[in-house]
DNA sequence: TGAGTAAATGCTCATATACGTATATAACAG
DNA sequence: CTGTTATATACGTATATGAGCATTTACTCA
């Protein structure tokens, strides 16, 4: 438990969530949402995906990211406050929009 | 939602917080209960509380800690995930005998 | 094969956190 | 008043964490 509240703790970390919450993502795209480099979003969703929360598969050079379903079965009290709360940060409203205005523009090519 | 995630980011935090759900207590019994050193208890509690996880009241030299009724009603869906998942610490068990254990023997006095 | 892109990771630095010891504050008991 | 008890907090130290930069690895495509 104390990995998983770890994991949560960080509001670059939870930011990542508040978009990957919504769909699949590969690393570029929550790096340029979000105005991360490289590395940095790198290593938040590998501290995620350690924690159980999000799992990731490779298709050609990306990696995906996706919320773990399995962790969803197993906290699924974590998981409903999660999808409430995380869409009460600040930051939600201008990400979701960097999002959506990404996803036309053929972001990661 | 950071801070919360980040008071519930520690062990000792969580060990304290099982034992509070169950019943108010003072900082001594913290301390005894989970053989931690009183500036430690303390300070952990200290945490909790500005967290807004917990609320506490002072008695003559007495300081009483309680889970804060407010931020239940704020954050129910996380409330009743910990209300499960805190039992299903490691040291649940034995920390609830050594409540039990302490509180027939007038531990602070 | 060689250039280009995506992602992970090693290294370093600054900051945050947890802990113990010692001290300060407050209330009580005699 | 004086000593005792409960609690909070200042200080120092060891460790953990987050960030940037540079490098490595893996895959694509021309």
């Amino acid at each position: 438990m104390v990995d998983i509240f770890k994991a949560l703790s960080d509001e670059t970390r939870l930011r990542i969530l508040s978009l990957i919450w919504s769909r699949e993502m590969c690393v570029c795209e929550i790096e340029k949402c979000l105005e991360l480099t490289q590395s940095n979003a790198s290593r938040h969703l590998t501290v995620l995906k350690n924690a159980g929360i999000l799992s990731s598969t490779k298709h050609a050079q990306w990696a995906y990211y996706i919320v773990n379903k399995e962790f969803c079965e197993n906290n699924m009290g974590l998981c409903n406050y999660l999808d409430i709360k995380l869409k009460e940060l600040t930051t939600y409203q201008a990400d979701m929009e960097h999002m959506a205005k990404y996803k036309t523009e053929d972001l990661c090519n």
